[in-house]
DNA sequence: CTTGCGCATACGCTTAGGCATATATATTCG
DNA sequence: CGAATATATATGCCTAAGCGTATGCGCAAG
């Protein structure tokens, strides 16, 4: 039984990662918190492309967002209802398991341990780790 | 790692997840086959909408059907993947958490165990038990 | 204060997919 | 065969949500 008050939405859920940019994104926050500019540089596409799927994200309540002076950063949200939990854990997962997903993020690690970030993102502040949530637990 | 051959199209299987009226449909079959007219019966709706959703399931690979005379049954599916079977698993476990998917399976729990069925559906099979594959419930 | 940058949102367009109603197909029964 | 039943699909309508482009707004730097 859902121990937590609020109620899972679970259609929107599911309808929030029933997209492909948006399930890249998610793989992205998996373990870091990531801001806007790093996303639009990995996934190769444009900004406003990359907010409003984060917009979708943070309304169905999957992730938080975080200022700071002109950057956002995201991160995964603790879903709030355990039945959420469980099924993001298992989705996150599968992500991992995943070989594309698996591509993207080490071009996202490749990138922020380079010495020199590229011209259009270069005082971005990099992703950071993020407490381990899966696997670990 | 996925062992299996077939991909795991992640995004395909969230969207068959993100409909209620689908959900339900998971939820009656969460340890039974079921026939159209028993689903139509418990969701109280209009049969071509019932079909639709279950040939959106199909089509997912997420739920398969036997024909049996006029009648259909639907259960659910192996999934082809691991990934997707790890994450139906969590989803059912969800479902079966909530509220209202409980009352659903009550309605159709006295609906078939009662010894005569309602005149719309007076001579249609009763569902059956299918090999458990979550939750005992 | 003005300019530039990072990000969010608005706009117009297009498609997927929800719905109810109507119809087609297939099986069973008389 | 012809009617009734069980299910599937077609049709037309409407909304959600995808996309790219344009724009708005807050913060930083000059």
């Amino acid at each position: 039984m859902s121990k937590n008050t609020k109620l899972f939405d679970m259609e929107r859920f599911f309808r929030a990662l029933a997209d492909h940019t948006r399930l890249r994104l998610l793989n992205l926050m998996r373990t870091d918190e990531v801001c806007v500019c790093f996303f639009t540089e990995i996934l190769g596409t444009h900004q406003p492309k990359i907010s409003r799927h984060l917009a979708y994200l943070r309304r169905a309540g999957i992730v938080s967002a975080r200022r700071e002076g002109q950057w956002m950063h995201y991160r995964l949200a603790e879903p709030p209802d355990e039945n959420a939990a469980t099924v993001l854990k298992s989705v996150l997962a599968s992500l991992a398991n995943d070989q594309k997903m698996q591509a993207d993020r080490e071009r996202l690690n490749k990138l922020c341990c380079a010495p020199r970030l590229p011209v259009r993102i270069h005082r971005a502040p990099r992703p950071t780790k993020v407490a381990a949530r899966n696997s670990g637990s």
